[in-house]
RNA sequence: CGAGGCGUAGCUCAGUUUGGUAGAGUGCUUGGUUUGGGACCAAGAUGCCGCAGGUUCGAGUCCUGUCGCCUCGACCA
């Protein structure tokens, strides 16, 4: 490729929108302009690291059996309420009607068109395993896109969907997916990469990972053990409290009574009554979607309830509720002591297991209750709904600190069992004559955010550093100077039956030839300058500046090709 | 959806307080000098000042509305 015909200009100035590196380096250096929130067009350097991602995602997903197919970004509204989707979902989901006025949406994902696609063309148990992959646009028209490519509406995205006879194959197939997304971060040279537990999603799937790029604008939180393997989402990490104030043979006592006058917070607490915060049960009201009564959930004072959590435990959207008159709450003085379990629905939280000699509300404005055991409660079931802090200890080995990281999350894989199988209606007839509905995976990877986050990862304050194997190009020829442009043009051709290559043919200072090539990001830069013209040797040097070299000119080809 | 901020040249931004001929840098075009880190000289082009109303002799500037974009939060199958 010659600079001269290169679409897109590059420019000096950070752009002000700009939060992430990612989105800065990608904006300046041509590769991407923003068409409305979270839509994006893509310059051709975008274009070849996408093409080169998808590249190694496709050899990756035939080399583990599964085959290609395309389905429909647009689909017609009755697939969708097959699921049960078409009213389950926000305004995330874009509805519109076509020329016929018939209900119409933009695929988020593909789970009804795939299962509507298998259904018919798998009846019989001999035609599985069916594992099929698609590289399309998805549309999901988020509350709010931000980070240029790490969270958008419109992407693109490697999706891949399995049907299996038994869970045993399903189990096998799922281990297979895992292995080859290792693969494919590992191969676009991604070196900050874990896999993690996460949520399998409030309507059921037995198993869940995601695959996430450790990085500090990184949106999901992950909870890592520093001692063994122990990975987990936030939204599902458990973890193991240093003492909690357990005891064997709680005492039966109820309490006293403690006057708080207008002392609602556990912090305003904590000061008045020189008790620290652990030793508190604090109430968290929430509206679950399907529970009628107000959810109040008991937790140690120090710690928060997961939504995601109590979302999954209790099957239903969830969001704090905003106590009122009617409630019968006093709010900031709720407690578990003598708290009507017929009109509201209450949930002790893992984190009150045992605990004694603790303060809590009196359900009566002003008064605090101490000296309350849990033991000493009707408590029922503990369940599980905190949100892990760096203060606890892993589940799995017990014996460090949880450290608390951000991630952007570049894959998903997901078993999703019978859900979609079952309410569409997927039946396949298998060997005892009888018909069944297949189990299901599904697996995920974001290639426009994995683009983002390669940048994110491997960058300099003069643009991204592209790992060889997603570079856009993988040598860029720098000629300075008129009189080295004849030599240039002859390298470029030498070099271009082997590599991917950029001449830089433009009559322009050194320094913008420099800065663009820097910004483009090619792995090997080869300057021919009047220098080398002179001397017989010329520069050759990788674009993180870890290694340069000089060479005679008939030695550069072999030099680049070493660092290629 | 809640809170905050910003919309002026391709990009980064002044100008808005106190209404009076549309600005700078960079980029772009042309010519010349240059050529190892965004070089220099000269000449030039580029604007519905987001949009719509209103106030005014006069609005980029004041008022009302609206749209767009960014950040934080909510949300994220």
């Amino acid at each position: 490729m010659l600079m001269s015909r290169l679409l897109g200009n590059r420019y000096k100035e950070w752009p002000a929108d700009a939060v992430s590196k990612s989105h800065g380096l990608l904006l300046r250096g041509g590769y991407i302009r923003q068409v409305a929130t979270g839509i994006y067009s893509y310059l051709p350097l975008a274009q070849r690291v996408s093409n080169k991602i998808i590249k190694i995602i496709k050899e990756e997903m035939e080399k583990i059996n599964f085959e290609e197919v395309l389905m429909p970004v647009v689909m017609p509204k009755e697939l969708w309420e097959e699921s049960g989707r078409y009213g389950s979902i926000d305004d995330e989901l874009v509805r519109f009607k076509d020329r016929t006025d018939h209900d119409m949406l933009l695929a988020m994902t593909h789970e009804e068109a795939v299962v509507q696609l298998a259904r018919t063309e798998a009846t019989t148990y001999t035609k599985y395993p069916i594992a099929v992959y698609q590289v399309q646009t998805k549309f999901r028209d988020e509350p709010r896109p931000r980070g240029g490519l790490i969270r958008v509406r419109e992407f693109l995205m490697k999706d891949a969907y399995s049907f299996h006879t038994t869970q045993e194959d399903l189990d096998e197939c799922y281990e297979k997916c895992f292995s080859a997304y290792i693969n494919v971060f590992e191969r676009v040279g991604l070196k900050n990469f874990v896999v993690v537990e996460s949520d399998s999603g409030m309507m059921g799937g037995s198993k869940a990972h995601e695959f996430m790029l450790l990085c500090q604008i990184g949106e999901n939180s992950i909870a890592i053990c520093p001692q063994c393997d122990y990975k987990a989402n936030v939204e599902v990490a458990k973890g193991i409290l240093r003492d909690g104030g357990k005891s064997e043979t709680p005492r039966t006592s109820e309490g006293q009574e403690v006057f708080t006058p207008s002392i609602k917070t556990i912090d305003a607490l904590q000061n008045a009554l020189k008790i620290p915060k652990d030793k508190f049960i604090k109430a968290c009201a929430f509206d679950v979607q399907n529970h009628p009564k107000p959810v109040i959930i008991f937790i140690r004072g120090d710690f928060e309830v997961n939504e995601t959590k109590l979302r999954t435990l209790l099957k239903g959207k969830c969001s704090p509720r905003t106590i009122s008159d009617s409630d019968g709450l006093c709010w900031g003085f709720i407690g578990p002591v003598g708290l009507d379990s017929q009109k509201y629905d209450i949930y002790y939280d893992e984190s009150l297991r045992g605990a004694t000699d603790m303060v809590c509300g009196a359900n009566k404005q002003d008064y605090h209750i101490k000296g309350v055991d849990i033991g000493a409660l009707d408590v029922g079931e503990f369940v599980d709904v905190y949100k892990v802090t760096s203060e606890m200890f892993c589940p799995v080995c017990k014996n460090a600190k949880l450290e608390i990281k951000n991630g952007i999350e570049i894959g998903n894989i997901f078993e999703l069992g019978e859900k979609y199988t079952k309410s569409m209606n997927m039946l396949y007839v298998d060997k005892d004559g009888r018909e069944k509905h297949p189990v299901m995976g599904c697996y995920g990877i974001g290639i426009t955010r994995l683009l983002a986050a390669i940048v994110e990862e491997s960058n300099d304050e003069n643009g991204p550093i592209w790992p060889v194997s997603v570079a856009p190009f993988e040598v860029s020829i720098v000629a300075v100077g008129e009189k080295t442009y004849g030599l240039a043009k002859k390298l470029y051709d030498e070099l271009s039956e082997n590599f991917d290559v950029l001449l830089d043919d433009r009559d322009l200072s050194a320094g913008v030839k420099f800065a663009d090539a820097d910004l483009i990001g090619a792995p090997v830069r080869v300057v021919l300058g009047s220098r080398g013209i002179e001397s017989g040797e010329f520069e050759v040097s990788t674009r993180d500046k870890k290694s340069v070299f000089k060479v005679k000119y008939d030695e550069i080809k072999v030099q680049v090709a070493k660092l290629l």
